[in-house]
DNA sequence: ATATAAACCAAAACTCAATTGGTATCCAAC
DNA sequence: GTTGGATACCAATTGAGTTTTGGTTTATAT
C-alpha cells in the first residue's frame, strides 16, 4: 500500500486533526463537545467536512449524536426510563398488544415448568370469580390477576417485575375505546374458556399447550380490539 | 343521635352539592375536573368550603389531587416506575438469563417483521466491530449494542423499553464471576457465527430461524455461564 | 368562633425563543 | 461534471420565563 500524499484524503486529515483536538481539550462531566459550527470554526474547516470526519469517529462508536442535544464522547447511554408515564406517553394500545402477545406466551410456558398446585389453586380461583363478576370492571380485575398469578407462577422475580412493568404501562395508556358491551360479560364470553385451556395446560405441565394456549388468547383480544378500532 | 338542623354541617350540603355537580358535568379524558378557584365560583361556595368538601371525597378515594397538576376524579395512577436496583437485588444472573431467553427470541421474531436496511446495516457494523474488538470490554459493548439493534428493529417502543428494564438489570446484578477468559475474544468465539446467523435470518425474514438462533444463540452463553459456575 | 377573601408558596404546566444535529439548495472552483 | 463551501431551513431539544394549580397563611368581617 502507498503512502497518499497529504491531501489524497483529505477526510482522513480533519479526523486526525479532529481526533488530536479532542484529546487536547478536556470535556465536560458529560463529554460533550463544542457545537458543529462552533467546532468547524475553531479547527479552521468547513462543516460539511467536521461532519464527515465525525461521521466516522461516530460509525467506530466513539462518540454519538443527537438533534438538539449536542455530540458526545462515550457510547450512547441507554435509556433507562423505566419510568411508566414516559413509556406510556410514547406508546399505544397496539404496541401494548404485541408487547403482550410476545411476553405473555412465554411466561405462562415457563409457568408451566414452574407452577405450584398453590399457585394453580389461584389461578382456579381467578376463572371462578371472573366468572361470577357482575360488572366488566369486577371482571378485568380478576382478568389481571390471573395474568399476574401465572407471571408469579413463573417463580422468575425478574420477569414478574417486567410484567408488572407492561402491566403498569397498559393501564396508563390511553385507550380511547369504549364500552359499548353490555353491563357485565356474558357467559359466553371468550375469555372464560380461553383461560381455562391456560390454566388447564399449566396444571398439566404441558408447557407448549399454556405458550400457545396464552398467544391464541391474547391474539382474539388484540383482534375484538381491533375490531371495534 | 339527634337528627341536626339541615345548616348543623353545612360541609355535608357542600358535598352533595359538589357530588352532583360532578355528577353532570362530563368530564374530559384525563377525569381532570376544572381548578378549585374555578370551581368554586361556579357552584357559589367559598374556595375554603369547597376544598373541605373536596377534602372529604378524597378521603373516599374518588378523587385525588397534586399541586400543578389539579384535581381527578378516580383513583391515583401509581406511578411504579420500575425500580432497577430493587429487581436487580431480588434477581441473579439464572434469572436474568432465563428472563433473556423468554423475551429476546420473541423480540427477534418481531424484527424480522419491521426492520429497515438501516437497521440491518447497524448490525452489521456491530458484527464487524466486535469481532475486531481488542478487549472483551469493547466486544461486550458492541455485543449489547447489536442486541439493542435488534430489540429496536422491532419499531415497538414498549418492546425497547421493556428489553432496557432488563438490561439495566443486567449491568446491575451482581454476577460474581470473572473474566478469567484471554484478553480478548478468540475469532472463534460461539457468539460470532451465531450472531452473524440471527442478522441473517432477520435479513431474510426468516421469522422463525430469527427466533430460534436468538434463543439458541442464548442458551449457549446461559450454558457457558453456567459451566465455570 | 367561623367563614371569607386575599396573598403567598412551591410544584407543575405552559410558552416561546435559542440551540443543535441533520438535510437540501445554490454557487463557485477546478 | 464533480467537489466542496456557504447558506438556509427543519425538527428535536433545551432553557428561561410566565402562568396555572393545589396547599397554606394571614387579616378581616360577621
Amino acid at each position: 500500500m502507498l503512502t497518499p500524499p497529504a491531501d489524497a484524503h483529505p477526510e482522513k486529515t480533519i479526523v486526525t486533526q479532529l481526533r488530536g483536538y479532542l484529546g487536547q481539550i478536556d470535556l465536560p462531566d458529560d463529554g460533550r463537545l463544542p457545537p458543529e459550527r462552533e467546532l468547524s470554526a475553531v479547527l479552521g474547516v468547513s462543516r460539511t467536512e467536521l461532519r464527515k470526519a465525525l461521521d466516522v469517529l461516530e460509525a467506530e462508536g466513539q462518540l454519538w449524536r443527537h438533534v438538539g442535544k449536542g455530540t458526545f464522547m462515550g457510547s450512547r447511554p441507554l435509556d433507562t426510563f423505566a419510568d411508566i408515564a414516559a413509556l406510556a406517553r410514547r406508546s399505544n394500545p397496539a404496541e401494548v398488544m404485541r408487547a403482550r402477545i410476545v411476553m405473555e406466551p412465554e411466561i405462562a410456558r415457563a409457568a408451566a415448568f414452574t407452577a405450584t398446585p398453590a399457585d394453580i389453586a389461584e389461578m382456579r380461583m381467578c376463572l371462578a370469580r371472573s366468572r361470577q363478576a357482575e360488572t366488566w370492571r369486577q371482571y378485568e380485575a380478576w382478568d389481571t390477576r390471573l395474568h399476574r398469578t401465572i407471571a408469579e407462577a413463573s417463580q422468575n422475580t425478574l420477569l414478574l417485575g417486567l410484567f408488572d412493568t407492561l402491566n403498569a404501562v397498559r393501564r396508563a395508556v390511553t385507550w380511547g375505546r369504549l364500552r359499548t358491551e353490555p353491563v357485565k360479560p356474558l357467559p359466553d364470553h371468550h375469555s372464560f374458556a380461553e383461560h381455562e385451556s391456560i390454566v388447564d395446560a399449566i396444571e398439566h405441565r404441558d408447557i407448549a399447550a399454556a405458550a400457545a394456549g396464552m398467544r391464541a388468547h391474547l391474539q382474539t383480544v388484540e383482534r375484538k380490539l381491533l375490531d371495534r378500532q
